[in-house]
RNA sequence: GGAGGAGUGGCAGAGCUGGUUGAAUGCACCGGUCUUGAAAACCGGCGUGCGAGAAAUCGUACCGGGGGUUCGAAUCCCUCCUCCUCCGCCA
């Protein structure tokens, strides 16, 4: 969340980018209602620490009073104390309530775009910002969709999923399975070369972990929920990694912080079917790589840039055509700055699929999970954190699979080969 | 799952028969003296949030979380969580 004296201070950017986020109109007065908040709040904060101050004194002073054997005057400031009490803790009650509602509408507001997301509402007012894949490729006549693929070479099955778990629970096997670990082991070495430490986190997290990097409240209905332990599972890496900071005071030699970790997602996606979740287009489990940075604020958009290089670097190695596309206002997420979404070309389906997205968040995860550093002045200041799949399985498994296929069987890239330990899928 | 013990500052560890204890002491860390340099020794500093203030600073809250008793709680009571030991079960 935004930090209060931010929204104090820079009301009128605030309300812009509100604004290029399609943020409705009518709420736009939240933020003149935070700041009223935020005044009644410091007001009453004043005042009950003055009483509070008295309190303490006058409490002292019977401490005393008894231990001199001054009963009389004892009892009387006690009478006075009583009084007080009663006076202080109206106060103590309204302060609450006000800090309630306070961080209430403070979880409601969205993060301030960068100044270059460009204005817009969907998909179509993405920015191309970058793209490797002139001209698109063809394929040969009578090429088929991945999850005919699959179903040719029995790569995976989703009806079996289904049978077990339910849809959008894919289940692979043969080739399809040992692709699938080749690709995860590819991802990680190539993240270990770039310099991130790798973690295994856990997979299901609390709802403190949840709230920390944005999940709670604002997409509570995308997660699986296990009731009776409270514990969410997770839908990216990005979770329980960043958490593992969370209430941390760094020193600024610690920074920055590079982390990956693979793990398994699961989104629960409610609602829509049809030709474009077919196949892996839109799964409710499936596996990612994410890397994880925490960085100086002044050094954090040299390390988007590093990311997109790193993200690049792997869908070329894979050689698949793909671009990065910078999100507009109302396609940018909730809690992101910024945001770069890579999608790679699907020559079957003819059309693109988004395989990454890499984000700046600045201080509004840090803000929330108080995660610190000591900055030069030795001053407590907040890091600014950044995510970003490197790379998300599924649809690079059906690209690949749909780019690749020849009439005898699908060709593994170069670089995959010595992982998957076969250099193509026969039947 | 059953029985018992414990959760205090970056770490270790006092306090826990309620009242200058935000918290002794040691280590770590930072600054200084000494030294050619380092170590040792000595001196000083060293938590976080909130509020007031231009600032120095002052006030306030925090001793696992929440609630209660009290003029006053790290210290007493309730509740939840976590960890440790023993038994049981188990990949």
């Amino acid at each position: 969340m935004l930090e209060l004296n931010f929204i104090r201070e820079q009301k009128t950017r605030i309300i812009e980018g509100l604004k290029v986020r399609n943020f409705p109109e009518a709420d736009i007065e939240i933020i003149n209602k935070i700041i009223n908040f935020d005044d009644r709040r410091k007001e009453l904060q004043t005042n009950l620490d003055n009483s509070l101050a008295e309190r303490n004194k006058m409490s002292k002073q019977i401490g005393q009073l008894f231990k001199d054997g001054k009963r009389d005057e004892a009892e009387a400031l006690r009478e006075k104390v009583n009084a007080l009490k009663e006076e202080y803790s109206t106060v103590e009650e309204e302060l609450k309530g006000v800090i309630d509602q306070l961080n209430t509408m403070l979880l409601e507001v969205p993060n301030v775009p960068h100044p270059s997301v460009p204005a817009g509402s969907t998909e179509e007012d993405n920015e191309v910002y970058k793209a490797w894949a002139d001209p698109l490729p063809e394929l040969y006549e009578g090429a088929i969709p991945h999850w005919e693929l699959a179903e040719e070479y029995g790569l995976f099955d989703l009806k079996l999923g289904t049978k077990i778990t339910g849809s959008g629970f894919p289940l692979y096997r043969g080739y399809g399975a040992r692709l699938e670990r080749a690709l995860i082991n590819f991802f990680l070495d190539e993240g270990q070369k770039a310099g991130y430490e790798e973690i295994m986190p856990p997979i299901l997290v609390n709802e403190d972990t949840a709230r920390a990097t944005g999940q709670l409240p604002d997409k509570e209905g995308q997660m699986y929920y296990v009731g009776k332990d409270n514990l969410y599972l997770i839908p990216t890496a990005e979770v329980p990694i960043t958490n593992i900071y969370r209430d941390e005071i760094l020193e600024a030699s610690d920074l920055p912080v590079k982390l990956m970790g693979y793990t398994p997602c699961f989104r629960r996606e409610a609602g829509s079917y049809g030709a474009h979740v077919r196949g892996l287009n839109r799964v409710h489990q499936f596996n990612k790589v994410e890397i994880v940075r925490i960085e100086h604020p002044d050094h954090s958009y040299e390390a988007l840039e590093e990311m997109l290089q790193h993200v690049a670097g792997l869908l070329n190695k894979l050689e698949l055509p793909f671009r990065i596309l910078r999100l507009c206002g109302g396609d940018l997420g909730f809690t992101s700055a910024l945001t770069f979404d890579f999608e790679v070309y699907s020559a079957a389906q003819k059309r693109w699929l988004e395989v990454s997205s890499v984000s700046n968040f600045e201080t509004y995860q840090s803000n929330r999970m108080k995660l610190r550093f000591k900055n030069e002045q030795r001053k407590n200041q907040l890091v600014h954190t950044l995510n970003g799949s490197a790379l998300a399985l599924a649809r690079i498994v059906a690209a690949l699979l749909e780019n690749n296929q020849q009439p005898d069987g699908i060709a593994i890239p170069k670089v995959l080969q010595t992982y998957t330990g076969f250099d193509k899928i026969t039947k």
